[in-house]
DNA sequence: CAGAGTTATATGCATTTGCAAATATCTTTT
DNA sequence: AAAAGATATTTGCAAATGCATATAACTCTG
């Protein structure tokens, strides 16, 4: 049982430090400005970032899924990926069965600048978990796990 | 011994869901939107929302300490309190020894809103944590505060 | 199979954002 | 105690954002 019967918790109750959500809004915003300060060198933003991130891993999706992925509006997206393109870091293709859709390749020089990026996203990683085993860190990523199931709308 | 001696992980290995910064992005993503949803009526703001959050907690605090509180650009803040105090939300009243500084004071009509929203940001954390145990959540809680510290600048 | 509804992406536009600079006030140094 | 440097906040402005809509193509229903 998890909060059967317990009244609902007032924020002064215990403090923003208590509030799961509060304390993941403030872990991010650091991780992602650490970040940040590693793009403004390739003229990249989050958003194109995010597209390269997912794009290392995921093969050729839709635009739409990309913008699931990578956390971003899909207008924002679109207009990510215009720049990306004309810089040659991704290339849109159509889809074969659907001609509505597009699916986004990264390139080999998109991959490159992600490679570059990467090892800043796991310093900076590597600093949240400063000091944190390595078992606790693995129960944390379960948790995180199961939260991204349940909040999820889509298949992926 | 957490890393020692492992080399650097590359994303595809684990794919996005075995990195925990992806996850939080991902999940608070999710979090934000439902309670921006519940936002829109009142008027009210993401930045603004979390000053209230804040404010009901922490007693008259500078801006520049509202803004690491509340995970928001300075200047984006006070823009954001420009509205809440035309709004009769907050009150900006001088700091009595430094003539620099701005204390901010939520008044009772702010705080009335935030306790309208207060319930909406509760459902949001309990969808996220459907189905997880107490204690697991509890865990989950004492490494973000941990996080927290590891990357924390300031002294709060 | 025509028409109604749905889905994929792009875009127009008003608003918001964030950086950098401006302003005002401390604080430290010499 | 004046100058140089820090700190608190605001503001100008170009760029980014998000909503609503446009466009095009698909799917389903009768």
């Amino acid at each position: 049982m998890s909060d059967q019967g317990r009244r609902p918790t007032r924020l002064g109750e215990t403090g923003l430090e208590g509030f799961a959500p509060y304390l993941m809004n403030r872990i991010m915003g650091r991780y992602n400005a650490e970040v940040r300060a590693a793009l403004g060198q390739n003229g990249l933003s989050t958003p194109k970032m995010r597209a390269l991130a997912v794009l290392s891993v995921v093969p050729a999706p839709l635009i739409r899924e990309l913008a699931v992925y990578a956390v971003t509006e899909q207008s924002t997206l679109s207009r990510a990926l215009d720049q990306l393109e004309a810089e040659g870091l991704v290339r849109r293709e159509a889809d074969a069965s659907d001609s509505r859709a597009t699916r986004i390749h990264i390139t080999a020089a998109g991959l490159a600048v992600f490679e570059g990026l990467w090892p800043h996203m796991i310093d900076a990683q590597d600093t949240m978990f400063r000091d944190i085993s390595d078992d606790e860190r693995q129960a944390f990523l379960g948790t995180l796990q199961k939260m991204l199931r349940n909040i999820r709308k889509h298949e992926f």
